[in-house]
DNA sequence: TTGTGTGAATCCCTTCACAGCG
DNA sequence: CGCTGTGAAGGGATTCACACAA
């Protein structure tokens, strides 16, 4: 259970986790470090590496129990529970965003959606009403909101964060292209398309 | 211009060039590394380093100027061009990136619109017809196509993958919650928004 | 004097290799 | 015998520190 896990590291728990979910469709009660290692482009040694740090899951000789580990996972990423989620901004990234099956799976709940739009506040998104930013912070206190997907134009993004900082909000996933700042017990993770475009055309121009 | 730059340092470099934009918008000439690595969440040895990987472009004592070091970074991501960019999946996720303007400013050009669904088919999305799958080579080989914007279900993924390879497609922003198989001539960058959160869950599970 | 460019030192992640348990 | 768990080795990225150019 040491602290300093590699941001590497978690994103191939993550890994894990989801071909953990194929194998047990597929019957299988057992798994070896290698067959994880080859469905997740990582190798075997790895596996068990990024494993140990959270304790000692499998049987030597034998590998690691499908469910077992699966739910040791859940736990770990911190998804065996529901995350209450507020989307701030109802704009099209916004609508992609609420209705993407995968985030329910996980257990992120979208409970409020925010805009500052005039016309937008008042309407009805599924069961949910669009809310005005003031309400941000009475938001987070009433439901319980720890988490904020933010995809709202940059220079709102900063002003936005701040009270939501100030309403105790935990983590922030952030459409904005702008690095927020925020104290450091608050988590943020940077969506950037754009980047990641440009990662795509360097590596197309390098190799000529 | 040596090979084997890690993704870090793309990364970074994009950062530097957003900065540079945000510098030169505010009529500054020079910029030092120690500037330049405030805004971007690194440090000043970093920043020279990520640079002395293409060249030298600073001047001792001054640092860099601003209009110069901008260009050079649009030439080493590869984006001092126009890329012809094909959207496949008109869904929510298509919708949504199909109006974000960010593509645009930094020369990604949307050329073709594809789905599955007959519904959608024909339908125009601005001044693009919605075309159907079996037009992919035919599209990128009369249009010039060079990337993709994969956004449709895991099950389809593959396949049309497989398909625009075959057609010469040369980089895919991956939407789909899958490992692409591609030959390693094709650069694949993955969104996934699911390990995002994890993310974010995990870290805030771990400090309690 | 200022701030770059860069070898050297350091740090951290990955890989190796094997002891040891089932 | 098979496969995990792990200390040790290896490799790559970051940081340091300073020579040197403007």
């Amino acid at each position: 259970m040491s602290r300093r896990i590699p941001a590497s590291t978690i994103r191939r728990l993550s890994h894990y986790l989801r071909s953990l979910e194929d194998i047990e469709g597929e019957g299988r009660e057992t798994v070896s470090s290698e067959e994880l290692a080859d469905r997740g482009q990582t190798t075997a040694a790895q596996v068990r590496k990024d494993l140990s740090h959270f304790g000692s899951f499998g049987k030597r000789g034998l590998g690691y129990r499908v469910d077992e580990l699966r739910v040791r996972l859940l736990e770990i990423l911190g998804v065996d529970r529901v995350w209450k989620v507020a989307l701030i901004g109802a704009g099209r990234i916004g609508s992609a965003l609420f209705e993407y099956p995968a985030f329910e799976s996980r257990g992120y709940e979208c409970v409020a959606i925010v805009d500052a739009d005039p016309e937008k506040i008042g309407a009805m998104w599924g069961a949910l009403r669009i809310r005005p930013p003031e309400e941000i912070e009475s938001l987070i206190g009433s439901l319980g909101i720890e988490l904020f997907i933010l995809a709202v134009p940059a220079q709102a993004a900063q002003q936005i964060t701040d009270r939501a900082v100030g309403a105790g909000i935990k983590g922030i996933l952030n459409f904005a292209p702008i690095r927020l700042k925020v104290p450091s017990h608050v988590a943020v993770e940077d969506v950037n398309l754009v980047m990641q475009l440009e990662a795509l055309s360097f590596a197309i121009t390098q190799r000529g």
